[in-house]
DNA sequence: CTGGATCCTCCTAGATACTG
DNA sequence: CAGTATCTAGGAGGATCCAG
């Protein structure tokens, strides 16, 4: 029942990991990297460790949860490190990893991108809007 | 309706373009940014001109409601521009703008990222998962 | 201070089927 | 060919309370 031939899936296979692929891991590294919340948070590590209320505070309008669970997924992804201090109160920094800091440069010419641009995408909006009623 | 006084509407157009702070319009546009298929689309046009079907069968995966949706809102924002050829059978094409070639080669770079350092993550998750049975 | 655990509510991705 | 219409399950994510 699959409705490709041999060649065809030899033809896959060889594509190693091209994120367009569906199901190709990479295709889901990308999904992943596709987050809002990653992209703010690697771009707030970027310029130096960061305390746990740091982040917070710096990232206005994240809920604790959602900053734990980006924070976890990074740290599993090895894009970061978490180190505890164990004090009264107990104190987490977290930091970019060398790997972390490869992405944050990418991640944060996206956000400055967005930043710079966003006039000229306002401008396009109005007109479509404007032309499409 | 709104939850927000005019005083702190004012407020919130001073804060300028900070992507940190909530409800920040550039906050949104790094969502959108943010969106999978939103990077597979601009990949994949950075390279030329394509058609709907060509997208469709280069992005495995996409449902056509996914695909119909993302190029809308890429229009909107200005990205891209659709060209509809009256011909029959209809024909259909993408194209990204200026503005879109200014974001492509950002998101290929996040992309090929991903196809990259790929095989580290996985090291890194599999080291995560073995130190927390 | 730094979260873990729960509950609950939308939202929306994705599958499917259909059309000009 | 290039979409639109419809439906539903699942998960994202906020709110809240609690703990080490």
């Amino acid at each position: 029942m699959p409705t490709m031939t041999a060649a065809q899936r030899r033809e896959q296979a060889r594509e190693e990991y091209d994120a367009f692929i569906k199901g190709c891991p990479t295709n889901q590294l990308l999904d992943r990297l596709s987050d809002k919340w990653v992209s703010l948070v690697v771009s707030a590590l970027s310029t130096g460790p960061m305390r746990y209320s740091d982040l917070s505070r710096k990232i206005a309008g994240v809920s604790p949860k959602m900053l734990t669970q980006t924070l976890r997924s990074l740290e599993r992804d090895g894009i970061l490190t978490r180190t505890v201090t164990p004090s009264v109160p107990v104190r987490v920094d977290y930091e970019l990893s060398a790997l972390g800091h490869s992405l944050a440069g990418l991640l944060t010419a996206v956000k400055r991108w967005a930043e710079t641009h966003i006039e000229e995408v306002h401008e396009a909006r109005d007109r479509y809007d404007a032309s499409t009623d």
